[in-house]
RNA sequence: UGGGGAUUGGUGUAACGGUAGCACGACUGACUCUGGAUCAGUUAGUCUAGGUUCAAAUCCUAGAUCCCCAGCCA
């Protein structure tokens, strides 16, 4: 038996699976349970609670979580709360929500590889204790520089840096330092800095910050800090206290690896057996890959909080969104971002991805997932004109459906037929050119599980719109099968097949037709400013008319793990039931569109 | 102009001195009660110039192009 094509290892598998072949991070200890004895590998998500998780996150998520569950190790959620200015309690609790739905469960009570969820702002503690030791070390002090002045001294890449402070003593530096927690200095008035290298090529090393006065609350600590840690000095220490062996981020941090290699050197210099600094740390090994960039899009957290702020679109799961939360809300399912995480590889090459992947990814999993349904979505009428050569002009005849020709086991529904219909006036043309197979005077099409028909005619209103097709059908077709076959013993054939309601059975439903955010492959590129290549035309709401079974879900419809119902729309795509959708007043999202094989003909046309 | 990275078909990604492969797209065709899906086929690539080697995407030298770094953001 063979096994299905695996997803092809990347450098970080292989980096994982080199440390585990030479033990570089030992083994799980025996209290891990079926954990115990296996090479270690312990990851983590570190995002900041400043803005709703993207696309890009959902890459790093995939990735992480992919390298502890692949080798049966542990991945950590962590929020990286180091700012208080920036960071809020509804950004952890979004955060939290979809991490979870993507599947990366970090709970160690619910998932097999769920190693915890952190806080940095938890280790402050801990962290402080750090700065003082260094600064004992004389491998810190306190700068009290301000901003501006740091910035006027930051010098150039031939030129060193310098501050005054640098070289004070120690005693003078802990006596500020403590000043600093006790929160007796207003914010700007000094800094904690690495002494490191004042002339060093990478500015990162050029004696950073590593600790700001902030006078603020904070969403976890509240107002037990007036100090707060940097980023870069922050991280790599939330990485050794929670025991990460690899500690994965983007290529921008590549340069401020030295500096966290630095910064846990310093804390284990003179450390060890019988110290009393106390027992080395941890030290974490980074690897960074290239983010996720896909076309049509904008990523970068700042301009999603201008466009949140500034009303281009309804928030942050607006579906045209590229958060998690808005393509949650659009439809996608967390099975075909996983994919399209898994499609597009991991390296350190910058690349652009084709957004058209993750649209890819969804139909390729909704299509085998999601029960087909019949709407229409921009109605024409037709009239049956000979309905009453089958007997009671106004009977309904029930046909029955295929739910899903993909999956037999979804079974089938049976939907109402009548004198009167509707079908997507895209689906009539007076005049047809070559090559379309779908209703026209004089033509004859199938109407899907229904009755092939004939345009006999057509009526117009006073606008000249067409108010009514006039149709007659062949009731030998019932059900939508071929004819029986004539005397020349050869059936007549139709080329198209289209769908329809019932005009008398069906609801009204608000649907909304989402496109692309943006025109431009690369948003903002040529201008420099994004809107400028805004999509004037990136939503459209139409009122639809739909089948009985969708305003009455019932039987043969999937369970579908985050309670969202999808669907995929006769011949028009997939869609899902949005969440502001009630009953008496549906609303659904189309997540994406079928392809559409005519749409490119007529183009050329 | 200092430092750190990157470069393989249209796009993404393999190769780890030994047959340049896979996926997506595009294009053909078959099939089809969704112009969907499915199936079959075609298309097209190692940034440049030198060098080492029986053999180079891979090693060496020089160059080109692109990305990142001078926040008390992350």
């Amino acid at each position: 038996m063979s096994e299905p094509a695996e997803r092809a290892s990347h450098f970080i598998d292989q980096i994982v699976e080199a440390d585990a072949a030479s033990g570089k991070w030992g083994v799980w200890p025996a209290q891990e349970g079926a954990r115990a004895g296996k090479p270690r590998v312990h990851t983590r998500f570190p995002p900041e609670p400043n803005g709703y998780l993207h696309i890009g996150h959902a890459k790093s998520i995939c990735l992480n979580f992919g390298l502890a569950e692949r080798s049966g190790g542990k991945f950590n959620l962590r929020f990286d709360d180091t700012n208080p200015t920036k960071e809020e309690q509804e950004y952890v609790d979004a955060i939290i929500r979809d991490v979870k739905w993507l599947g990366a469960e970090f709970d160690p009570a619910k998932g097999a590889c769920g190693g915890g969820l952190f806080f940095a702002s938890n280790y402050f503690g801990q962290m402080y204790a750090y700065a003082e030791e260094l600064v004992k070390k004389g491998r810190a002090y306190v700068c009290e520089l301000s901003a501006d002045e740091v910035s006027k001294r930051r010098g150039t890449p031939q030129t060193p840096a310098t501050s005054p402070f640098r070289d004070r003593p120690v005693e003078e530096s802990l006596k500020l330092l403590a000043g600093m927690r006790a929160g007796k200095h207003p914010n700007g008035a000094m800094t904690v800095r690495a002494k490191i290298d004042l002339a060093s090529p990478n500015f990162n090393l050029r004696d950073p910050v590593m600790y700001r006065i902030v006078h603020e609350p904070h969403h976890n600590t509240g107002d037990a800090w007036s100090m707060y840690p940097m980023y870069d000095w922050a991280h790599g220490l939330e990485d050794s206290l929670e025991g990460i062996t690899h500690s994965v981020c983007t290529l921008e941090f590549e340069n401020h690896r030295p500096l966290y290699d630095w910064f846990i050197d310093a804390i284990n210099e003179g450390r060890g057996e019988g110290s009393a600094w106390g027992p080395r740390i941890h030290h974490p090994q980074q690897i960074e890959f290239a983010k996720l960039r896909p076309t049509y899009t904008v990523l970068s957290k700042r301009n999603l909080l201008k466009m949140v702020e500034s009303g281009i679109v309804k928030g942050w799961d607006d579906p045209r969104m590229p958060t998690i939360s808005a393509l949650r809300r659009r439809g996608f399912t967390p099975e075909s971002i996983r994919a399209f995480c898994d499609d597009v590889g991991v390296t350190r090459a910058e690349s652009i991805i084709d957004i058209g992947r993750l649209e890819n990814a969804a139909r390729e999993h909704l299509n085998k997932a999601a029960p087909r349904r019949m709407a229409v979505l921009r109605p024409v009428k037709v009239v049956i004109t000979n309905w009453k050569d089958g007997g009671d002009e106004a009977r309904v005849e029930w046909m029955d459906a295929v739910n899903n020709p993909e999956d037999a086991a979804a079974g089938s529904r049976r939907v109402p037929f009548t004198k009167e219909l509707f079908i997507e006036r895209d689906d009539f043309m007076e005049a047809p050119p070559k090559k379309f197979f779908r209703l026209a005077p004089g033509a004859e099409v199938r109407l899907r599980y229904a009755y092939w028909v004939t345009c006999t005619g057509i009526v117009k209103d006073a606008a000249g719109e067409i108010a009514e097709i006039h149709c007659t059908y062949d009731p030998r077709t019932r059900g939508g099968n071929d004819p029986p076959p004539g005397p020349d013993g050869k059936s007549r054939k139709v080329k198209g097949t289209i769908h329809w309601v019932s005009a008398s059975h069906a609801a009204r439903a608000e649907v909304r037709l989402f496109d692309r955010l943006f025109n431009a492959e690369e948003p903002g590129k040529a201008s420099g400013d994004y809107t400028t290549d805004l999509n004037p035309r990136s939503l459209e709401v139409v009122s639809a008319y739909i089948e009985p079974a969708l305003a009455e879900p019932g039987d043969g419809e999937p369970e579908w793990a985050d309670g969202i119902r999808r669907y995929q729309f006769e011949r028009l795509g997939y869609f899902c039931v949005d969440s502001e959708s009630r009953p008496g007043a549906l609303v659904f999202n189309r997540t994406v569109t079928l392809k559409d094989a005519w749409a490119k003909e007529a183009a050329k046309q």
